[in-house]
DNA sequence: CACATGTATTAACTCATTTAATACGGACGG
DNA sequence: CCGTCCGTATTAAATGAGTTAATACATGTG
């Protein structure tokens, strides 16, 4: 399903957090579908189920996944996806981001072509 | 000249980076301006001067400041500041967040806003 | 020379991260 | 009903990042 990255400084729970959000946005995951169980997946990395739980405990709270006991976890539908708290969140960090990239003298007619090509892509999974 | 967050959970070494970048960014640091000594800040902060230390080096490998034994630390002038390094993070952090921007339901048209306000404000610290 | 600066080193402590070994309860197919 | 897969919880231990502390050295300034 993907790899992680061993040189890469941040928690194993973190790169897998992303890598699972990775996929729903690129569409490889769809609404309603069911992802690899924790015991399946921490197999699969080679790394402790509990870490996995960990990782699957967080989408659940930003919204991304949802659990069902003793069947799995599956891919929220995105209407509903995201918690808006989350939402915030990443609004925040992007106010952040763009104050340093002007900074280090980005044009903004630069970063809005990064959007457009970005937005341009189709929206997937639904 | 700032506070740092105890119940934030990044490490204080990141929040000093931050505020300073802050700080440059706000024009309240200006070009070639001296910023407070290893020792000073550790004093105010009331933390380890090991822990500043840390920063500024991480501020200087990335382009922000640069040290001179014996007299202090400086700001950068900003035309050769952030290293090209820094810069494709930058780039790099900010793919990342538009995507999980716009999987997360936000419209493009909001996000050009946003990046509007900031960039309206004037460049200052020349 | 006295003093402030940046820088380096070593040791110890705290705490997040990760692993490990179990255990419990719900869902499902045979 | 039973075995097996699922999510979930708990406890203990090991590892490593972050932080403090104490100290030392080199450089620039008055």
């Amino acid at each position: 399903m993907f790899q992680l990255d061993l040189r890469d400084s941040r928690p194993l729970y973190e790169q897998v957090k992303e890598k699972m959000k990775m996929l729903m946005m690129r569409g490889i995951l769809k609404s309603e579908e069911k992802i690899p169980s924790v015991r399946e997946l921490a197999h699969q990395l080679t790394i402790n189920p509990n870490t996995i739980q960990r990782a699957y405990k967080d989408l659940e709270m930003e919204g991304y996944i949802y659990a069902v006991k003793g069947k799995g976890n599956f891919v929220t539908p995105i209407k509903e996806a995201v918690s808006e708290k989350k939402c915030e969140q990443l609004i925040t960090a992007l106010k952040q981001l763009v104050q340093e990239l002007m900074y280090a003298g980005i044009k903004e007619k630069q970063l809005v072509t990064i959007i457009d090509k970005i937005y341009a892509q189709p929206q997937k999974g639904e």
